[in-house]
DNA sequence: CCCAATCTTGGACCCAGTAAAAGTTTATGA
DNA sequence: TCATAAACTTTTACTGGGTCCAAGATTGGG
């Protein structure tokens, strides 16, 4: 994985430089106002270039998805023994919180970042894209260990809705204007509130 | 309501010829090799106007998302007495089976629908945000009778997650050329496993 | 040092979707 | 019934994401 060649290495270059002058780009006039070609001239490249390391547009703003997808997985392959995948689940995420991990969703700095991904339809798509990468991700590896597939895709499914909750509730917060750190102290309920409707279900919920 | 003038009348005419011609077209030649303007012509039409009754080409093909929003929301609303949100959802889901509806999913004459829709990541995509449509419908629904925005965005997520999952199970069997009257019969016993799974929850899954 | 593999480039091209203006049909009301 | 308004359609032109291809530049390996 290490010791790569001087093509690798300018190749990492440039993928950085394209996705840094774009994001500049993006938050000074926002993701639509914003060219391919724009960016792929602000970068000092062809257009074809561009898609070459992103294939699509919206590639160049969410860049960060990968990593997050390989952290989930590891959170669940490696949770200790004893512990159950939504235990292990509600604590990685109580320590993105307590870290201030961007992926918590409540950080200060990224206020921009969500601006301008709610100014764009098609970023706001492309982000619920990824949460269903996320749940194909976590059913591919629940099934590692449950042969039964239907379980398993339910509970994917399931897994990825609270994480998406959590994290949108937060995210709708700070574009109101909530202050920061307050949003992020009121997520530690938040996040524990929804884990535990999905620990122990919703089954008299709105009985009347 | 009714007693349309000629307008009216026309206008829906126009719509249902346009989204015929699609679908017959998008049928015969795949989804991506149809090009709006094809349909246009085909339905003695200007492109522009294909535009005017269908915002993005694949509407064309997914025509009838407003009714089921309107179907769930129904289900939730009109609920019996006594009857908690999730039963009342897992009692419409067997009476669609039951009913051999096309809603779900399990049904013969639509397998051609399915691979159409299968064969066009654009149509996929725009089904999941069809589906995230549903998850706001419904937390506007439960939040007519519960104050609390996060377990109503909590509890839309999860009943979200388990429709698709399931309505996903069916599809997936029936793409995989399995007879769909068994997978019908199968989707009985998963439409319950799905359901206990978001009623008593999900605490204990994976321990080890 | 040279060849082969691997980027990169430029340019032409396709198609979804938008904008604006002019044309056509239906509705209205005197 | 007829003129005018309102609603719908068409035409034309354009933007911008994304693909294709052939030719040019760079790098790695022998």
């Amino acid at each position: 994985m290490p010791e790569q060649g001087l093509r690798e290495r300018k190749k990492q270059a440039t993928r950085r430089r394209i996705a840094d002058v774009a994001t500049a780009l993006f938050a000074a006039r926002g993701f639509d106002n914003v060219t391919v070609a724009e960016v792929a001239e602000a970068a000092n490249v062809s257009k074809m270039t561009v898609f070459n390391y992103f294939p699509r547009k919206e590639d160049l703003f969410l860049d960060r998805h990968a990593d997050r997808i390989a952290a989930l997985e590891e959170v669940v392959r490696e949770r200790p023994e004893g512990t159950s995948v939504v235990e292990a689940m509600r604590r990685h995420h109580h320590e993105l919180l307590a870290a201030r991990h961007p992926l918590s969703g409540a950080i200060e700095g990224v206020v921009g970042f969500w601006q301008v991904l709610r100014s764009s339809p098609a970023l706001v798509q492309r982000m619920h894209e990824q949460g269903r990468e996320i749940e194909d991700a976590l059913a591919a590896v629940l099934a590692e260990e449950d042969p039964d597939a239907t379980r398993t895709r339910v509970v994917a499914g399931l897994l990825t809705a609270v994480i998406g909750s959590v994290f949108g509730i937060a995210v709708s917060r700070i574009l109101d204007g909530d202050d920061v750190e307050e949003v992020r102290r009121d997520q530690v309920g938040v996040l524990d509130r929804a884990f535990d409707l999905l620990e122990h279900g919703v089954g008299g919920y709105g009985r009347r």
